[in-house]
DNA sequence: CATTTATTGTCTCAATATGTTACAATAATA
DNA sequence: TATTATTGTAACATATTGAGACAATAAATG
């Protein structure tokens, strides 16, 4: 008994979005990757949307359903909408090793206009759910990714460098830390972002300077040194732009 | 004897597209808006995309169209994706009143998604086209635009703000000026810009000291003044990105 | 033709911001 | 109690930007 695919009646056909998913593990920035059933085909999370959903509310019902947090910085960056982003053999593949029935033509293997958003969670407090189509989802770090679906890797790649621009403007760092950390963190988690080392004192002074950090207890690690304090931000709950 | 409305064979339905062109007419930043015939609404010139076409292509096209322009500085700022994204009454009185036949529905009447560009071009160079549906194309200035069809007001904002977050990263206010100009030219498009005055010294200084201007003959104006250089960008040809 | 006017190009000094080094203040450990 | 590996902050040097001053014009004025 072959599975139903998702119809066309629900769905707006040529119109996918894509997730970059970014995660941070005390070291490295990483990311979220799916792997295809029986294909070795790795992508990135994302879907379509909705005849009758925002957008925004679509990339977020999937970033629930594949992290199960509910509030989660999000940022759209790009929309790539070349007509090379068609792959529908490899598409058909996909399905068929999913066991999806497959007339002659699909809608799912059309070209595709897809709307790309990059998202901050918080490392630890995720446990990642693959979705129908796929076998696993893992953290990767950006400098250890698999071979990608279609236009995937460059898709991150522009996550990346637009993360990096909003690193400044916006408060986005945060979003990557739990909601108390130490000033080394936060150090950490920026110098994971723009890929090279901070100064120390420097970081600190501007950080203490912009005057979006409360400070609290100390966090006594056990280490044979001076205890750093644990700073959260001022303002509550995300800092969505 | 009705018109024909495009095909749905040849375009991605709830796919478009909407650019918001920027001109600096040595006073203000201005923009085109387009005037539907005969029912007073006032649009953001855009389209839709081929099936066979890139996103990038059809606005470019659309751009040529327009202002008869080829090289146009472009950037695509944001996808705009809400289901109220959708006017079908106001849609259906405007093709009415163009004389196009309208079955019960018709899909462009639906809802779209528009993925929207601003684009900088040379406000003396042109001589803009109103399209098919349109009386008129004509220059506003941001602080004087007429009211707006659906979110198009939000779009033109937005534009703004990006392109200001652009001006430094890139050497995008070249784009609005001829190839020779005056120091106090690029000011004042900057000023336009930014929507705040300037140091002339500390600009000058900053703009000379990043190396991209090549200075030549001076500009006698026939004011009673010290006649300034007229200055060139240094690499040729269109900034992009 | 000398004088006046408005603007331009450049310099200087002041005010900020950032880079760099130094050092005292810890928590654990030996 | 001394040692170790940080952390928080201060101090100084350097770089960047703000603000004002001023000489060098093109034309207009008389």
């Amino acid at each position: 008994m072959k599975r139903q695919l998702p119809s066309i009646e629900e769905f707006m056909p040529h119109m996918a979005y894509d997730s970059v998913i970014f995660g941070f593990n005390g070291k490295q920035l990483k990311i979220l990757v799916l792997e295809y059933h029986n294909t070795g085909y790795f992508a990135l999370p994302g879907g379509f949307v909705r005849r009758d959903e925002n957008v925004d509310d679509a990339v977020k019902r999937s970033l629930r359903e594949r992290t199960g947090l509910e509030d989660i910085y999000l940022e759209q960056f790009h929309t790539f909408g070349n007509t090379s982003r068609a792959e529908p053999d490899v598409m058909r593949q996909i399905l068929e090793a999913n066991d999806y029935e497959i007339e002659e033509w699909h809608w799912m293997l059309d070209r595709f206009v897809s709307i790309a958003y990059y998202a901050l969670i918080n490392y630890n407090e995720v446990e990642p759910q693959p979705d129908e189509l796929s076998d696993s989802i893992n953290w990767y770090a950006l400098d250890e990714l698999p071979l990608l679906m279609m236009d995937h890797r460059q898709i991150v790649e522009r996550a990346l460098q637009s993360l990096q621009e909003n690193l400044e403007k916006k408060l986005v760092g945060i979003n990557l830390l739990p909601s108390k950390f130490t000033m080394k963190e936060l150090q950490e988690v920026y110098e994971a972002i723009l890929g090279e080392d901070l100064r120390r004192t420097t970081f600190q002074r501007k950080m203490l300077g912009m005057d979006i950090l409360v400070r609290h207890e100390k966090l006594f690690t056990g280490g044979a040194h001076k205890a750093p304090y644990l700073y959260s931000f001022k303002h509550n709950g995300i800092s969505k732009a």
